[in-house]
DNA sequence: GCGATTGAGGCCTGGTCCTGTCCGCAATCG
DNA sequence: CGATTGCGGACAGGACCAGGCCTCAATCGC
């Protein structure tokens, strides 16, 4: 066996078992024990820490130093960290989307096509989250987005505008080249420069399907705006959604905003306060005054007083007319 | 720099950037071109898959092949893994906790600590899930069970039993051998043999603080059960939860199935649903009421009548009573 | 189609460094 | 104190590695 081989075997080795005698080491990669002492030195030099315990019952141990060794995972593991990195990009974590992204499309890129298979089964068994609302994202489809954006190629893809005034647009051709990819609340867009308009735009991808990349690289070109995200902000705002939500609780803000979290603006003081989001559906919004228990009052939109209305009207119906 | 060295940064390169011209990786390795194509043959020879494009523009690019490479992150990539993989563990994907947690400790453990610290930063932030009731996980505890179990080494650490009829109990020391890691719908359990009681016992995770080990191993014994799974069910149903709730719903059981997932027992027909289901705490049943839009008869326990019965009335409150 | 570019890979040479062996030392445990 | 296990220096033989040089093969732009 090689020797780069052999390093990645111990490092693996070392990942999996925490103790391990120099002995045992040694006899796994069918080297002398000088040898394998020598292959310690290696990683040590390569800066990882290896902790030795010398005496009966000594043995190596791989300690945290001062940076991340390669992650040898077996297959369910990977799969695992690949589910796992998948409902973070979706949303599961605030403030970590672009990151999870980025990860994820390392380890799906690199995944062989059975443990990709094995994923799918596994994602698509995955409960959807309660709050989360409309379709869950493709990880395929993210992590080829994110692939083209960092890899700056053009992308190909169908693209079907947003309903407008209960129309239903037709589905389009695209031919972009991928900026940068941002997530808002819960949501992921693709800032690009479409070929066709020869303008900048900015997608919804769960309105992407079928990406193709072809492998060219393209020349990267300077969006006219500060930063991705303010472009997409600037382009959602000119779209104001469906919902204006404005409501006011008898309660602190902070009781607020431990259930709304970052996905709307939450002010008043310690006794009253105003939560104001803007939506396309009122899921959450109805979720929202159901989970905070004090008492509210709806100021706007009046779809979601009667949609509370109606939930009070179905527990009132429900529940035995008792005292 | 060393061959293995090489390898792994060429590895690193082929995984941050898709695409790579030969004279590039070769001038970032300080090699001549001829030495990088046979570090790129020596990749190939370890099972890793890297196309190679000729001619003008050509370059390498390494693919999903039979088995997934040493991932390579970096700091941010590494958090990222690792929070995500803490709500996977923590219940976030059904079935798949205890391999989230088994990859979760190899990270962890190899974390240096800087990253632990943005990981503790970047968890606190995190919002709570609404379902998830009960302080969430530690997983640092978590992952040093999971190792425990793996590397046979008993375990010290402070027991809180639980409450019963309002008796609080005294933490208490244990000192166990610890034999797996079992999930629960949302919780964990720590199966293991009780070195002072002298008998199997299972341990929830989130009553257990302050875990020791001391770098011994002990020999395994056989756990008097079919698997660590039904011992711990077996355990669970001979001490019964506070609530049995049981509700009926006018729709059918898929819709209630949609919501509930795996958490409960749904019965029924495609117009009436049996929902039955243990818990300690009355929030989630609420928000299930409160979800499936459709009428229900709340038959145990009454306290999860009263409890929509105040969300009712709340809700009769703060509307105007319009109509 | 032709030339420029880029990867593939055989062959050779010099020399690096890698391995196994032998040895004395250090730490740990019973 | 002795057994066990890790540490590391010295050394000899040899594996293998890097670089140079060459010829082919594929691809792209002109």
């Amino acid at each position: 066996m090689n020797t780069s081989a052999r390093m990645l075997r111990l490092l693996s080795l070392l990942q999996t078992h925490r103790y391990w005698p120099g002995g045992e080491l040694a006899r796994r990669l069918e080297v002398s024990p000088r040898t394998l002492r020598r292959d310690v030195d290696r990683l040590r030099e390569l800066g990882y820490v290896v902790d030795a315990v010398r005496g009966v019952a000594g043995g190596y141990q791989l300690r945290a130093g001062g940076q991340l060794p390669p992650l040898l995972l077996d297959d369910e593991e990977a799969v695992a960290v690949a589910v796992s990195l998948q409902s973070s990009a979706a949303g599961g974590t605030p403030g970590m989307e672009e990151t999870s992204v980025q990860a994820l499309s390392k380890v799906i890129a690199l995944m062989p096509t059975r443990l990709r298979r094995q994923m799918d089964a596994l994602r698509s068994q995955t409960e959807r989250l309660p709050w989360s609302s409309g379709p869950a994202l493709d990880p395929a489809l993210l992590s080829t987005l994110a692939q083209a954006c960092r890899d700056r190629e053009p992308v190909h893809f169908t693209y079907t505008a947003a309903v407008r005034d209960g129309v239903t647009a037709e589905p389009t051709e695209r031919w972009v080249e991928p900026h940068r990819m941002v997530s808002m609340g819960r949501r992921w867009y693709l800032v690009a420069y479409d070929r066709d308009r020869q303008d900048w735009r900015s997608f919804r991808v769960d309105r992407i399907s079928e990406p193709r990349t072809t492998g060219q690289t393209f020349r990267p070109r300077t969006l006219p705006a500060e930063d991705a995200l303010s472009f997409v902000q600037a382009g959602i705002r000119r779209m104001p959604h469906r919902y204006a939500v404005r409501v006011v609780f008898e309660t602190g803000i902070d009781d607020v905003a431990a259930v709304v979290g970052r996905w709307a603006t939450v002010t008043g003081t310690s006794t009253r306060a105003v939560l104001e989001m803007n939506v396309d559906s009122l899921e959450w919004p109805v979720f929202v005054l159901a989970t905070i228990d004090a008492d509210f009052s709806v100021e706007s939109p009046p779809e979601l007083a009667e949609a509370a209305a109606r939930m009070a009207a179905r527990f009132a119906r429900s529940l035995p007319e008792a005292g």
